[in-house]
RNA sequence: GGCCCCUUCGUCUAGUGGUUAGGACUCAGGACUUUCAUUCCUGCAACAGGGGUUCAAACCCCCUAGGGGUCACCA
């Protein structure tokens, strides 16, 4: 009973890590590392058509950029090799006449024709499954000859025994599939090549995955699975059906949506842990209620008791909550570190790293995504400044304003350097001096320097720019 | 349509027979403050419907409705 826990994440490679994918690698993985298991992740490739050798480079990446680290596959190796479907041709030959040998399967040699005339005749009966009537079964070798001198390349078809398969499912729980829903289904293709539930089989079989962690979409394939299983004398794997996650209208998460792919929220600004913590909590729950977990709690606390049964919407705003929690979290280095290639691409002209670090640190608890960066520091890179809204302009025009700005610049040639206590101070006079106050005081500073009505502390932006940068500011406002 | 799965605030969820049904996001209001933001406080808001079982049901059973998935030589 206290067998090794393997898990693995089997993608194929038709494009980059999508969002649904992701969120079962998270848990598959998370599991793992909870059980002390190995994480296993093996390259679905069957289908020649749609995959590609770049796809697979950009899962690795997008896997790698989330943290998400496997204990064999096919960059990394493992006792149980090959880690891509492509390269384990020879075995699925191998399994396939085990079972044309031991009656579980046969060659089938129908035509498209043939078939669509079968499913035509299945669905005035009104059925849409199990439509293939077995057929080509029991063929004699000389029919079979026959079909081949004819030309015609054979499937191979597994027996779909004629009983009702159930399973336990640990988070559905039990599940049965009546007798007659399922028809022999292909597990060769006329060309050679495994079709996906035969493929899957034969490897987490042989790669000993004691739980096949996957979404609840593939529910229904689980009974032909086990039927490849139990043709083979194979033990049967523990399943775990984890919910899918939907888009804002409750219908499966697609392009449509938005964005999909891990990519994308990579390139938005959002970070790995966030995503992940994120993406956890989608259908599952800390025992602690906390909602903010690291990923070293997500391990220890992760668990298939906690994981609900229902779908779960996919909501961005709580995301983008939670990545700016994150992003406050950060110290100034890491962040600055992060935020540099937006900034670099804005094409902003950057001072040295020490300054950098204030300019970033000034606007942190701003930032829900990394990406904004680039909007909310616009006025420190800017070639000059100009009042952004109407609001800003009727903050300068104000009438007490000039007065303001005369004191400032008078105050402002009184001291050698500008910095943090001195704008304090020098904010106190010019309030002394011309009785101006509160918001008529600071507001048409505020405009004058960044051109914004809102932003960050002004005494902190001041501290970067400098005497003379404030002071041209203010010098060039007065001419508005 | 057949089969399978699912159903607590708008969203993510806690809850496993007795709770004022709790928390989080969003939204609204307030405090702080030179603005925005942060932070803190307050508020709005849910057991899909109908039958049972039980002294007692969001929790157990049945039915209905709704949503999702799947019915390929895709995975």
């Amino acid at each position: 009973m206290s067998q090794e826990t393997r898990v693995r994440f089997a993608p194929s490679p038709t494009g980059s890590l999508h969002i649904g994918n992701a969120r079962t690698a998270i848990l598959n993985w998370l599991f793992a590392r909870h059980t002390g298991g190995s994480f296993i992740l093996r390259i679905e490739d069957t289908d020649l058509e749609r995959s590609s050798k770049e796809s697979e480079e950009s899962i690795y990446n997008d896997l790698h950029w989330l943290g998400i680290n496997w204990d064999e596959g096919p960059d990394v190796g493992g006792k149980v090799g090959p880690y891509r479907q492509m390269e384990r041709t020879h075995l699925y030959e191998e399994y396939t006449n085990k079972l044309l040998a031991n009656g579980h399967a046969y060659h089938c040699f129908c035509t498209q024709d043939e078939l669509e005339e079968m499913r035509q005749k299945a669905l005035a009966e009104g059925k849409t499954d199990a439509w293939y009537d077995g057929r080509h079964r029991n063929l004699t070798t000389a029919q079979k000859q026959a079909f081949r001198e004819e030309g015609r390349q054979p499937v191979v078809r597994l027996k779909y025994p004629d009983q009702d398969i159930t399973f336990i499912d640990i988070v559905k729980g039990e599940t049965t599939f009546p007798a007659g829903s399922t028809g022999d289904f292909v597990i060769v293709r006329s060309d050679g090549t495994p079709t996906y539930n035969f493929a899957a089989v034969i490897d987490d079989g042989l790669m000993k995955i004691s739980h096949v962690i996957r979404g609840d979409d593939h529910l229904s394939n689980t009974p032909k699975q086990i039927a490849v299983y139990n043709a083979l004398g194979w033990k049967v794997p523990i399943f775990a059906h984890i919910p899918m996650i939907l888009g804002p209208d409750k219908s499966r998460l697609s392009k449509r949506h938005g964005a999909t792919s891990v990519r994308g929220y990579a390139d938005a600004g959002f970070l790995p842990d966030a995503l992940i913590n994120f993406m956890s909590l989608l259908s599952w729950s800390s025992p602690s209620g906390d909602e903010i977990l690291s990923i070293q709690r997500l391990i220890d606390e992760f668990d298939f008791s906690r994981v609900s049964k229902s779908p779960a919407v996919f909501n961005v705003e709580k995301l983008e909550w939670m990545n700016g929690m994150y992003i406050r979290s950060l110290a100034i280095e890491k962040l600055t570190d992060l935020c540099l290639p937006y900034l670099q691409n804005a094409g902003y002209h950057l001072p040295e790293r020490s300054v950098l670090e204030q300019i970033v640190a000034m606007v942190q608890e701003n930032l829900e995504r990394l990406k904004e960066i680039v909007e909310k520091l616009e006025f420190v890179f800017a070639d000059k400044v100009i009042p952004a809204t109407a609001e800003a302009v009727r903050m300068i025009e104000k009438e007490s304003t000039s007065k303001v700005f005369w004191s400032f610049l008078r105050q402002l040639d009184k001291v050698e350097q500008l910095d943090f206590a001195r704008f304090r101070q020098i904010m106190k006079t010019v309030s002394e001096e011309t009785g101006v106050m509160g918001k008529d005081l600071w507001m048409p500073l505020r405009v004058a320097l960044t051109g914004q009505i809102h932003g960050p502390d002004l005494p902190k932006v001041v501290d970067i720019f400098g005497k003379e940068r404030c002071k041209k500011l203010v010098e060039s406002a007065l001419n508005i």
